[in-house]
DNA sequence: ATAACAATCTAATGATTGTTAGACCAATGT
DNA sequence: ACATTGGTCTAACAATCATTAGATTGTTAT
């Protein structure tokens, strides 16, 4: 009796898809992955520690909600989210998550709790910073993301590159890295390293995402 | 390293709990019902249509993610959503919803496609009007919807009294009915009678929650 | 051609859900 | 005390989902 339903379950059904797309933690990293650019499954996979076969069910999911979109290049499938709406409901549903959710709270300020943490600060007054160079805003995230979408005056230095490229930051000025967000250990790991090498390193735990930029095609 | 993944998995899974709580139909629309105002089990269940057994496991999954919470009252346990942000984000995965789903837009432009469907306004003009008197916006809703939050200068004439009491309506002026949202089709019956009795209808497709207007306790 | 690679599809499994029935609990009225 | 009403809990079944292995489809390189 599917045709007996009542046009109003199907519309609850249709929103429910949205639902059903990011009821999954791995396909939740998968659109946070790829709100850092477009990538390939493969990519994909190896970033979110999971099976290609199991990413590609997963973004099976996500195509199927029409979250994300496909084309291919050469042997590989390149999946992109499929426009900046994606983007800020991904936020949003961290948002709501963060709002209603204690035990997401606490797990975050224990990762806050580090040295090096930034103290929520005005966007506008940071850039204004950056673009005077007072301060060096350093994306740590792999540099292909950053190509893809960067916060303003940003800098590129991969995490895995920045032992061996420290002699490029300036001693004197304070470091401000991100990474993918504020669930991305990379920026953190930066802010350590960093200090252990006597630089004025903080984390901002935010991405470009949260700034509501967004890779395009 | 692996330390450090495990507690990134447990933020993805915590936000994953908001998308369990979303990825059911009768539980977005058990949402819907309570954006519009506190209600008992036994209300929920009538409206949405199912049984109160089956209310209750879907409304323990709801406030297993903390997204409503209750109070007993006598013998009746009352369900209120949490607070303003969850009004917010059902809207806003019915809106990312209806970005990305075709069968969703096409399913809505069915319904709007009644005669008496109101083009999309200014709500700021609508309320202007309404103040002035110059239209009348009617909720539809239950009474005790429209007591725990309605749209400014809103009256109240529920559906079901309606053929009863057409004589308070005024004959010239035009009528804005709204009901629970654009996924409710009370306005719009409202407005088929209304039409059919000579008067000046139009359909609103929003509700409270699309105004930002919350019930407070 | 053949091989190699990236990715998907199919089928099978075990684990989670949705749904219901029946037992149970908590408040009210008699 | 008892019955009644409103709601939850437990257990059970069916349906769905996650995950993996194995076969299959495109694409590129040789």
């Amino acid at each position: 009796m599917k045709d007996s339903r009542h046009i109003k379950d199907l519309l609850y059904e249709q929103v429910a898809r949205i639902g059903k797309a990011t009821c999954s933690p791995k396909r939740l990293e998968l659109i946070e992955l790829l709100c850092q650019g477009e990538k390939t499954v493969e990519t994909l996979a190896r970033e979110a520690a999971i099976s290609m076969k199991l990413a590609s069910a997963h973004l099976r999911e996500l195509r199927a909600a029409r979250l994300v979109e496909t084309t291919r290049q050469g042997k590989n499938v390149i999946y992109r989210i499929a426009n900046r709406a994606v983007a800020e409901f991904w936020v949003a549903i961290r948002s709501l998550a963060e709002d209603r959710l204690v035990e997401l709270r606490l797990a975050l300020e224990q990762m806050a709790s580090h040295p090096g943490e930034m103290a929520p600060r005005d966007r506008k007054s940071l850039v204004k910073l950056a673009k005077q160079g007072e301060v060096i805003v350093l994306d740590v995230r792999p540099v292909n993301e950053y190509e893809a979408a960067h916060l303003p005056f940003a800098r590129s230095l991969p995490l895995d590159e920045l032992k061996s490229r420290l002699a490029e930051l300036p001693v004197g000025k304070t470091i401000v890295a991100y990474c993918r967000g504020p669930y991305c250990l990379m920026a953190r790991d930066a802010v350590d390293l960093l200090r252990k090498k006597g630089f004025d390193a903080v984390r901002l735990p935010e991405g470009v995402a949260e700034w509501g930029i967004v890779p395009v095609r």
